[in-house]
DNA sequence: CTGAAAGCGCTTACAG
DNA sequence: CTGAAAGCGCTTACAG
């Protein structure tokens, strides 16, 4: 029976079965109680009472939510949608709940965002945050654990995750140095952002180490970005092009076809992320695939190391390797 | 100052201020006090305390945790991330948070979830529930009030928020038909699915209406899918393919350019959905525009109003519209 | 106007 | 072994 009005509480079951909130409370959560009668009493009261625990005073009482906040600069972008996909299948497994707010790229917001979910969360995961160093140092100052991913954290006392793109990034100008590109464009992501140094730095290996010249446009982390960055780096008369993200070479393709420059016949194209749709463009394109999914498992693991307080890993990082599909092929003559 | 060890409490507050915990909560609550010379000590103890409230003691006394839980499919379905996306900042506006649980597409694990959430939340968003009606009749005797998105719910007592699918496929089926095309095929989704119904309707009313011949293959919801499927309508001789989604699509379209088939000059192609990379495609998609955002915003809304008790909209029904961008024109002859 | 006190629904040391 | 009681950190009727 559903009772009208308020919820059955551990008084009701108490008093219907004749026995103490105690001895309720030590049925419900399975903890060993002598008497059977007992049990069964209580078993039967909470079932016609239709008892449902108050979580948040169980929370409150026992000072833990088992429950962790997320912060993203966008739910939007799949490459945050593969993190939190990745983290959530672990978190249900380990009965941890995720709090997600999203900042809409803006780092003012992201502190804020901390601040307000650290009261009700174990544990917070910082997805790439763009807030400045010192508000990053404020964030570390809270009493409640916290893991970035994808940012370099200096010394202070939290822990990060994040992938080398840097490997990947030499992988795809060896790729297309051995195709036989000398000269090859690079559409750049924000100029804050940790990710585009570690591109940058495996672009400028590759680049040394295989003898090819490279070009650098800025062109952020959007479609429209690589839409408008690709033609300055056309006039310079690039044979490849190599971009921050897969979302960004999209913006670029989109424009090359309005263009009529035929990809790869005419330039080859390297993305970044291995998105879900990259391998369904046409032509399919040649990417770097990050662990997205395993960067949000080992967050959620190195942050849960933290919550149990203990030595914890301080760092870690994944690889990314170049995923060689049809955007790429030798240069025309 | 941060104290060590315990975190500070309103009764460290009180005695450091020399005053009540009573007009302490008044205090941090911003209700009004008379003596400022006590307002101004309690605000110094805090600050010097570091005092943050413990946000769970707070709801628990409250009895209500400006929380909802949102239950989506796949996280990682651009469709979700964008009816996310629409919640989330008008959430944020109205002091809510969000707890968001991925059921993996597994239709057994969503009663679970919102059993898990509902003693946690003030309400719940039930995205495109896949769940069997035997489970939403359960769901809908919780306690916490719930909304369906893009599911019809009988007779229970659920809010829904819908899309209306069949009124940009009827302007689909009316393009096509206006280009010239007089047998179009169909990627189906999912048997079960509740979009795809409105999907069928439509493209049957627009075929009906103008005199256009329409195959269907089920296809499913993913690009794989998609695919797969194609084929067998090529087989069937049809001059435009309308799929389920544009995740669909672009597995067809993947499929057709390794079939060399040209997009739009021998086969027109029209997704569902506009997620963000349709524009970028090359060509870039014609599609049918689902307000995603919108559809959380509403579902959203409707929550607030089941939440705060009294009459509130059972039912709503978003439209959509059709966008012309490349990937049709008038068939081959 | 401020303070002393009750109480939200649990869990858990402590008695008996 | 079970129960009576204290207490988690707040908020809020109620006194004074």
């Amino acid at each position: 029976m559903v009772t009208a009005g308020r919820r059955a509480t551990i008084q009701d079951i108490a008093r219907a079965a004749g026995v103490s909130t105690a001895t309720v409370s030590r049925v419900i959560n399975g903890l060993p109680v002598a008497d059977l009668a007992l049990v069964e009493r209580v078993r039967d009261a909470a079932r016609e009472l239709d008892y449902r625990p108050n979580a948040v005073a169980r929370d409150f009482r026992r000072g833990v939510t088992h429950t962790i906040g997320v912060v993203v600069p966008d739910l939007a972008n799949p490459f945050f949608a593969a993190v939190l996909k990745g983290m959530a299948g672990e978190l249900a497994t380990a009965e941890h709940r995720m709090l997600v707010a999203d900042s809409g790229e803006d780092p003012a917001e992201e502190l804020r965002l901390v601040d307000e979910l650290s009261g009700r969360c174990d544990g917070i995961v910082l997805c790439s945050p763009r807030m400045p160093m010192r508000d990053l140092r404020q964030a570390a100052r809270r009493p409640t654990p916290i893991v970035c991913t994808n940012r370099s954290v200096a010394r202070l006392p939290l822990g990060t995750v994040g992938i080398d793109s840097s490997v990947g990034m030499v992988e795809a100008v060896e790729h297309l140095a051995a195709l036989g590109h000398e000269h090859v464009g690079y559409l750049a992501g924000p100029r804050s952002s940790w990710s585009d140094k570690g591109r940058r730095a495996g672009l400028e290996e590759g680049a040394r180490r295989h003898g090819v010249r490279a070009t650098v446009r800025v062109a952020g982390s959007t479609s429209d970005g690589g839409y408008d960055a690709l033609p300055g780096l056309l006039e310079r008369r690039v044979t490849a092009v190599l971009a921050f993200s897969d979302l960004v070479a999209l913006g670029a393709l989109a424009r090359l076809h309005e263009l009529d420059v035929d990809v790869p016949r005419d330039l080859s194209v390297v993305g970044f992320d291995d998105i879900p749709v990259a391998a369904f463009l046409a032509p399919p394109l040649t990417t770097v695939n990050l662990p997205k999914e395993e960067l949000g498992r080992r967050a959620w693991a190195m942050l849960r190391e933290h919550m149990a307080g203990g030595a914890a890993a301080r760092g870690a990082l994944l690889p990314s390797r170049l995923v060689v599909r049809r955007s790429t092929a030798r240069p025309a003559r």
